[in-house]
DNA sequence: TTACTTTTTCAGATAATCTGAATTAAGAGA
DNA sequence: TCTCTTAATTCAGATTATCTGAAAAAGTAA
């Protein structure tokens, strides 16, 4: 079988026009080089050069030539290519996260991980974190960040940072005038409007004014919208409260055992890919100042 | 560098999913396998399998395993491109012909050509002696078969055969009666029509009779057409008056120097394709019995 | 755990490829 | 035609890459 590399020095000679410069140029000596196209058309059966001086190619070996020309530029690509994709620099990240995360946390790593890894094709799903955990799961996102699943599945779920609820009201509301941190006796009496992410909260009082509750958003704009226009309060993660409007007001809870904790969903069996492993190094690596910036526990 | 091999040895165990069987299909030793897949690794800084079996691949195996799989085709495809190219049985022949060589003598030789050499992309090309020996200069046509050429220039010419000349008129022209073979004498009162083959004809006789001519057809089927209707004599190699219609008469001519040399033309530098080499062959084979069925005299 | 299978490792064997010197062949100029 | 020069080939030995076979290690299944 006449080997790639058999080819290439054909290829080279036919290129140049002589054994000795091509010899040169592939850090061969002539002799080497002349064996291996002898070789060569022992193997084909038929010669490549017109004559012995090899500048003139036969009508098989401009045909060869052009023909391994080609097959030897593809293989190269190739061989590039796998090194590429092995060092992140190409391939693809599909990342699924809940609004919150993908709002705030995610933009600042981005920014950096493209700068880092250009030519990486990256996707950006938003979703709660039932529908996260569905995505990963899937295979359709590489990677989630999302609230713990409620069942594992094959998911592998890594806790990051735990997010403290905020109560949400409108600036016009009367638990404008109370002291900080607001108490659940001060919310006995406020209307609740439900979300996604509070509905995770498994204490009785939040129970209690869950149960009274008549409105339910999904979104977190509608949600305080309707806080905004006097509805009732809400309550929401604090990474979702940064950047509030001015018709509404936030306040931490004094029960601080109130929180969603946020981690990272994966699959379990089959492997990362190289760029999900280089976005997760990042992550890892900015974990500590991106939570100092947006006041997170770690955990 | 990772070497074409290399990675046939990867794909195989890739997609069997186990060495052991793999190198079984591979006619080498699970050892040999392992390490060669070990470098592979090794090379390209990244493990290409997951966990120590060999059955599940990383993303990044994936990857490679499927740029991988088409490049190898690609050149096991190439390899017999090149194989079947050398022992022509594919590629192309131009062949560049004056019209009565195409009409008869070429048909039972392409007959026989394509059948022992199927996939070779033929075409004829029909055209006078002038006409041929520029398309095989220009190399538009690889081989061409006509008259010696005027000015030699880089062609080589390679007679074939003598084609004598004979006279051609209407089945009711007054040469009718007359004796065969016919005499220039016979001949002396006659019309003349001109055509390009019999122009090459240097004898003074001839001479005489072509410039008292008034009419001249290029094309062999308008040339007896006209001689059909009487308008003339005209004079025409033998091999283009087989197959006369019944409105025609030929005869000899008893100056039997009275012919043309049909011959090869071929470039003389730069080499002949394999294919073409091939119906060479093929005709040097075929001359005696063609020249036999056609009656012709071999030179 | 034990029995079994698969994979890896290692040293030596084998095969492929390369080098350097000698030889042969080709082309240029006298 | 005869040299001179340069290029290409050949050959033996050296080098390198790759393969094998045995032993060790690592899994798997009962």
């Amino acid at each position: 079988m006449i080997k790639l590399e058999a080819l290439r020095v054909f290829v080279t000679v036919a290129e140049i026009g002589n054994i000795r410069d091509a010899a040169d140029r592939l850090g061969r000596t002539p002799s080497a080089v002349s064996m291996t196209l002898k070789q060569i058309e022992e193997l084909i059966g038929a010669p490549l050069f017109e004559g012995d001086r090899k500048n003139v190619l036969t009508a098989l070996g401009r045909f060869t030539r052009e023909a391994a020309r080609a097959q030897i530029q593809g293989y190269d690509k190739l061989i590039s290519k796998i090194h590429a994709y092995a060092h992140h620099r190409i391939g693809t990240l599909t990342l699924a996260c809940v609004p919150s995360v993908a709002a705030r946390l995610v933009p600042p790593l981005l920014e950096r991980f493209m700068a880092e890894n250009p030519g990486v094709q990256l996707e950006l799903f938003d979703a709660d974190s039932a529908r996260v955990a569905g995505l990963v799961e899937s295979g359709e996102a590489d990677l989630g960040i999302a609230g713990r699943p409620q069942v594992a599945g094959v998911l592998h779920f890594r806790p990051l940072f735990r997010d403290r609820f905020k109560v949400i009201c409108s600036a016009r509301h009367p638990l404008v005038d109370a002291e900080r941190p607001v108490a659940w006796s001060e919310l006995s009496g406020a209307t609740l409007i439900r979300n996604g992410a509070s509905e995770s909260i498994e204490v009785d009082a939040y129970r209690a004014l869950s149960e009274r509750a008549t409105l339910m958003a999904r979104n977190v704009t509608s949600l305080i919208a309707m806080a905004a226009s006097g509805l009732g309060v809400t309550l929401l993660p604090a990474l979702s409260t940064t950047d509030l409007p001015a018709s509404v007001r936030s306040y931490e809870l004094a029960d601080d055992g109130i929180a969603r904790t946020v981690g990272l969903l994966e699959r379990k069996e089959g492997s990362q890919s190289p760029v999900t492993a280089a976005f997760l190094d990042l992550l890892t690596g900015q974990k500590g100042a991106l939570f100092e910036t947006f006041q997170l526990e770690a955990c």
